[in-house]
RNA sequence: GCGAGAGUGGCGGAAUGGUAUACGCGACAGACUUAAAAUCUGUUUCCCACAAGGAUUGAGGGUUCAAGUCCCUCCUCUCGCACCA
């Protein structure tokens, strides 16, 4: 009997899908459109790890079961070539970053084609090659002409290690997302000019939109909170004996009567005007001192500090003058960067007047501390006090009438804030897509014109950044002096490259259209085949989830596409960890190398099953070294059955048996895969071929008819977990086309039952039994044969009050 | 601290309010083999020597003929956010 030997038959049909081009979408197809994918891979070198199995491989699932089932399917392939990880690989390799990726990505294309991948190799895009990012470059210039995209001086987050700076979402915990280790520095705050989108322009929209999304809903949740939409009040105290006022945000303006003092952040612009002589000194210092701390330091500060300023400001309601002070825990990138302290319905306000003696006035009936989230909870069942005419009130009739006599007085406007901050842009590093500005003295900044995109990273043999805060394109002095595009004068290209999010938020439009040279993509067919229909990703809850959210959004509004979400379905997949729970890493040498494995001679098709077998997707995936050999078993024994039927004498008989078998299975396996239960949609197909096992063994393999359904199905719904041993099988079973494109079983209703069915019967709610009856029995038939049964009848000591008869299921008496 | 989710055999996990522990791993036994591997067959939640029986889905309570599933209280773990006013 022919073997399975995964070694003979993947590199055979790898070769054969790529000599075929089996799994080059058209585009143009009349056929329904189905587009599924994983993030893109960010090439280091390093080549795929287990995790890369895992991501690619759900989404491939996807899309072999929807090309198998007719759709024309598109899995596409690029590259996010840009950005540290690559550049920092180059540097090691003392090479340029061109040359090193020249030779990186066609390793990865061998490494895929080795896991079986269906990608649509024929429109493969990569992030670094000029014909990509002349149209990242363009997005640039079009968010600049519809005034989305500006510079501003801002104190940014800098790491040390990569001299670069970071986004607020790139620190984690007080450190570089790509020097998080325990010897790494801290990340700091430099004042450094920076190129920004105006994400929260879209912040509303793209809150909005949230709950409609068919996401992870821990994703949909990470997006809301990071959205952060809060509605209160911008209010105005004046200065005492100033012409100075301090605008704060509050969300709680009702408790405004109870304001004893007034926080600034010590960077707010005003301080300086606020500082009386006698507290200048303690000012600065303190200034200095949260200026030097790390973000992780202040936030890990338990104690609330803070300085008087020695200013008074008045509350506008009461009139009472209360002092203004500074104190870090108020952040000047939020809000006005400025707060009313009420310490009676604020925790950390009440922390504050605690520590520095400040007075404390409840505007809440009971006269002690209620926090406002929970006067915001229940505003009914809240009475202000202390607040004059609106005491007495509930907080749910005061709270609009405070604002509107805040109004009337000058003194307040309603006002949103959002927690997203702009989103900054730009990066001091070589290895991105130069930012398509030139800097002219005389002109100032001057977008290049879109006839001159790209303009094309020069290739520099001295490319590492050297600290002074600018980009290695400093230094590369021909290709910075420039004309200037408007005046024709000297100019100087910038030397920031675009942040590679930018070039991974719209990467999934390219993928429609990756030639075109006229525009980013045709509308046409972008409008046919987006939104994508399935993306999966173990990272980039918030990032990069949100900037595709936003540029095609962006797209939308300026009328490119019809369709303003980007992803249809997003999969939140979990991660594969060593058995012991630890991350896989380079240092703890703990990895698993997919390609090793395959090479172990287990194959793709094992390790591809069983990386979809260990649990549902969303869960974290701990390695077991034996769950490979175990999902190489089950692809076994559909193999051997497969080449016992075709070595069997069969006959033209009928065998309602197998097909009662196969049939639940087809309509199990083709629900769970819609929704990507795929580890019970392959313990459905080992259950199903167990039990063909279990047939064989009693009456032997005779029915041609049933026993090829059964054998063809078997292997038609393996195919999107192991490709190759179903395409050989296929095959030897006479088979001449691939069986990769519009191959899909169906089943029929008239075989999902069979003509007994097993009853549980239950006295007294507990089970005493099983008959096993007709299926077209009467529910009375049903009845008198539980009632009989002899073990039943044991514990049925009188006549039952009460009979409960579930179709089916169970007969439950009660006595 | 706030928010969300989850606790089921030795392990990964299954289960529209209706026979808990599917499927796989591991373990044990048998068949085949000179032998091993591979393969095939069987057993495997716990308690009791076996059977009969009983217990069992983190703990406790409730609703129901019937609860892993619904409700309440508590415990534990994981993941997000983290002084956002």
């Amino acid at each position: 009997m022919k073997r399975y030997s995964p070694k003979d038959i993947e590199s055979k049909w790898q070769k054969y899908w790529d000599d075929n081009q089996t799994y080059k979408a058209d585009l143009n197809s009349s056929k329904p459109k189905y587009i599924g994918m994983s993030m893109f891979n960010y090439p280091s070198g390093a080549g795929i790890h287990i995790g890369h199995a895992m991501n690619y491989t759900i989404s491939d699932v996807m899309a072999r079961f929807k090309r198998q089932q007719g759709f024309e399917s598109y899995h596409p392939v690029g590259w996010d070539a840009f950005g540290l990880p690559a550049e920092n690989y180059a540097i090691k390799a003392g090479v340029s970053p061109q040359e090193s990726m020249a030779k990186i990505i066609p390793d990865y294309h061998k490494q895929y084609k080795a896991m079986g991948w269906s990608n649509d190799w024929s429109k493969e895009i990569a992030t670094h090659e000029p014909k990509y990012y002349k149209w990242s470059q363009w997005i640039f210039t079009q968010m600049h002409k519809h005034g989305l995209a500006y510079q501003d001086s801002r104190m940014q987050w800098w790491c040390e290690k990569d001299n670069t700076v970071l986004a607020n979402e790139q620190v984690i915990d007080g450190k570089c997302w790509r020097h998080d280790g325990p010897e790494d520095p801290l990340v700091e705050k430099k004042e450094i000019k920076q190129w920004f989108f105006k994400i929260t322009d879209y912040a509303d929209e793209l809150l909005e939109a949230t709950d409609a999304l068919d996401w992870t809903p821990s994703v949909k949740l990470a997006q809301k909170n990071w959205i952060g939409r809060s509605e209160g009040a911008e209010v105005t105290y004046k200065v005492q004996d100033s012409e100075h006022s301090i605008t704060v945000f509050t969300t709680a303006y009702d408790t405004m009567y109870g304001t004893t003092f007034l926080v600034v952040a010590p960077e707010h612009e005003l301080v300086p005007f606020l500082t009386d002589p006698e507290h200048l000194a303690e000012v600065e210092a303190y200034q200095k001192a949260t200026f030097l701390k790390s973000e992780l330091e202040r936030q890990a500060e338990k104690e609330k500090t803070g300085v008087f300023t020695g200013a008074y400001a008045i509350n506008p309601l009461s009139g009472r003058p209360v002092p203004v002070w500074i104190a870090d825990y108020v952040l000047v990138g939020y809000g006005t960067g400025a707060v009313m302290g009420v310490p009676g319905e604020d925790e950390r306000d009440y922390e504050f007047a605690q520590k520095f003696g400040l007075d404390i006035i409840y505007t809440t009936k009971q006269q002690e501390f209620v926090s406002d989230t929970d006067i915001k909870a229940n505003p009914e069942k809240y009475i202000i006090a202390n607040s004059e005419e609106f005491d007495g009130m509930t907080f749910l009739e005061g709270r609009p009438k405070i604002l509107a006599k805040l109004v009337s007085v000058g003194a307040g406007v309603a006002k949103v804030n959002y927690r997203l901050r702009d989103w900054s842009v730009g990066r001091q590093r070589y290895w991105g897509a130069p930012i398509p500005i030139i800097n002219c003295e005389k002109c100032g900044q001057v977008l290049v014109p879109e006839e001159d995109l790209p303009v094309v990273l020069p290739e520099l043999k001295d490319f590492q950044p050297n600290g002074d805060g600018r980009s290695a394109l400093a230094r590369a002095t021909e290709w910075l002096k420039v004309p200037c595009p408007q005046c024709g004068g000297e100019g100087e290209r910038e030397t920031d490259t675009l942040d590679t999010y930018i070039c991974s938020s719209w990467y999934m439009l390219r993928y429609l259209d990756p030639d075109n040279d006229q525009a980013p993509f045709g509308s046409e067919v972008a409008n046919k085949w987006m939104p994508v229909d399935f993306y999966n990703g173990a990272d980039h809850a918030t990032a990069h989830m949100i900037y595709a959210r936003f540029v095609t959004r962006f797209f939308h509004k300026i009328g490119l596409l019809e369709n303003p979400e980007p992803f249809k379905k997003f999969l939140y997949n979990g991660k594969v960890t060593a058995a012991n729970g630890e991350m896989f890493s380079k240092s703890k040498g703990n990895g698993v190398d997919p390609l090793e494995i395959i090479a172990q001679g287990y194959g793709a098709d094992a390790l591809r099953t069983y990386l979809m077998f260990a649990a549902p997707l969303d869960l974290w995936v701990k390695w077991d070294p034996q769950g490979v050999p175990g999902t190489f078993r089950f692809i076994n024994r559909v193999w051997n059955i497969t080449q016992d039927f075709l070595e069997a004498k069969t006959t033209d008989e009928n065998d309602e048996k197998v097909l009662q078998a196969i049939h639940p299975a087809i309509k199990k396996v083709t629900e769970d895969l819609e929704t990507q239960k795929y580890n019970t949609a392959i313990a459905t197909l080992m259950k199903a071929t167990n039990d063909l096992y279990e047939y064989k063994a009693k009456t032997g393999i005779k029915s041609e008819k049933d026993w090829r359904f059964a054998a063809e199905s078997l292997v038609m719904m393996m195919g999107p977990f192991a490709p190759h041993a179903a395409e050989e099988l296929w095959h030897d079973l006479g088979h001449t086309d691939t069986l990769q494109r519009d191959h899909w079983p169906v089943y029929e209703e008239k075989y999902l039952t069979s003509n007994t069915m097993t009853i549980a019967i239950q006295v007294n709610g507990k089970l005493r039994g099983t008959i096993s009856v007709a299926s077209d029995a009467s529910k009375e038939d049903i009845i008198a044969a539980a009632s009989s049964d002899e073990k039943v009848k044991t514990y049925l000591v009188s006549e039952p009050k009460k009979t409960i008869y579930v179709p089916g299921k169970l007969v439950s008496f009660v006595v």
